[in-house]
DNA sequence: GATGAAATAGCTACAGA
DNA sequence: TCTGTAGCTATTTCATC
């Protein structure tokens, strides 16, 4: 369950990770394997849990969710057992994107997509509300998104000769 | 080049943003739509930029980059030829998946992808250590990731009779 | 890992509502 | 303008070397 990666298939998800609609053909072309080659990695990547997920990446601007809020939680207790309903609840929400526990002052951090400030005053009252382990939550709105991506950086050998 | 989302768009969105290998065919087939229709669809949603990219997500884990680092930045000026440099940098560097420019006490949260400290070290160093407009940055570890994902919430209707 | 055949998916054209 | 049917092209998939 823990292939040591090689160079292809490093150039095979860098390339993945970009675009997954290039072709298995370009691919191979792109990092000289043949088409087969490539498609039995690119198996291999995906049953083993290195490519996690094959998805769209939509502009949340066009659905009607222009608001993106970054929330830092504080809790009173962080132990599992105390905490354990609010990550049931922030598991369970849609709007939720992300969401780190985290070292320093807050306890977590959430990336929440929101339509309007009133859902999203509804969500965090759904969220935090009821949680009297949770000891207060401060809210960021984003102005702009400069850089959005889950792109993990991969050091480019040069695939082959 | 601001087209309005019927229900069908919406359900054929909301099946690509969580997995975009499902074929044409087994779309058409849920949403109750012809595969050709389906693809029409598609390719204007492509097109018009509604899905900004299509790509696969991979484990960090796995790729030898273990750490996620949150990063909350304070500038002196928030002038954007004052900070052109840093979001050039910022833009620039792979490992910084993700930034906003914030409301609140911080300027900009950023939200990098790192193998070691001394690489994330080297990295802050890079994008904030000769830039006299950074007044200071506050880094925080991701201990565990609870939820990652950029998926937007979209009202399912029923997509059709 | 490469080659070639079978199955499948994607794409285009045309007809109809 | 959009959908659905039909037919073609290209890609993926699998067996063999």
């Amino acid at each position: 369950m823990l292939p040591t990666l090689d160079a292809f298939d490093l150039a095979i998800l860098d390339i993945l990770q970009r675009d997954n609609t290039v072709s298995q053909r370009a691919i191979a072309l792109a990092v000289h394997l043949s088409a087969p080659a490539v498609q039995r990695r690119i198996r291999r990547l995906r049953e083993s849990g290195v490519i996690r997920a094959e998805v769209a990446v939509l502009d949340a601007n066009r659905l009607g969710r222009p608001l993106t809020l970054l929330v830092e939680v504080h809790v009173h207790d962080e132990h599992p057992l105390r905490t354990a309903g609010l990550r049931q609840r922030i598991a369970a929400e849609p709007a939720v994107q992300q969401c780190y526990a985290i070292t320093g002052e807050a306890d977590y951090l959430l990336v929440i997509s929101a339509a309007t400030m009133a859902d999203y005053q509804a969500l965090s009252e759904r969220l935090f509300g009821g949680d009297d382990n949770v000891r207060r939550f401060r809210t960021s709105v984003a102005l702009s998104c400069l850089k959005s991506g889950l792109q993990v950086p991969i050091e480019r050998d040069a695939a082959a000769p």
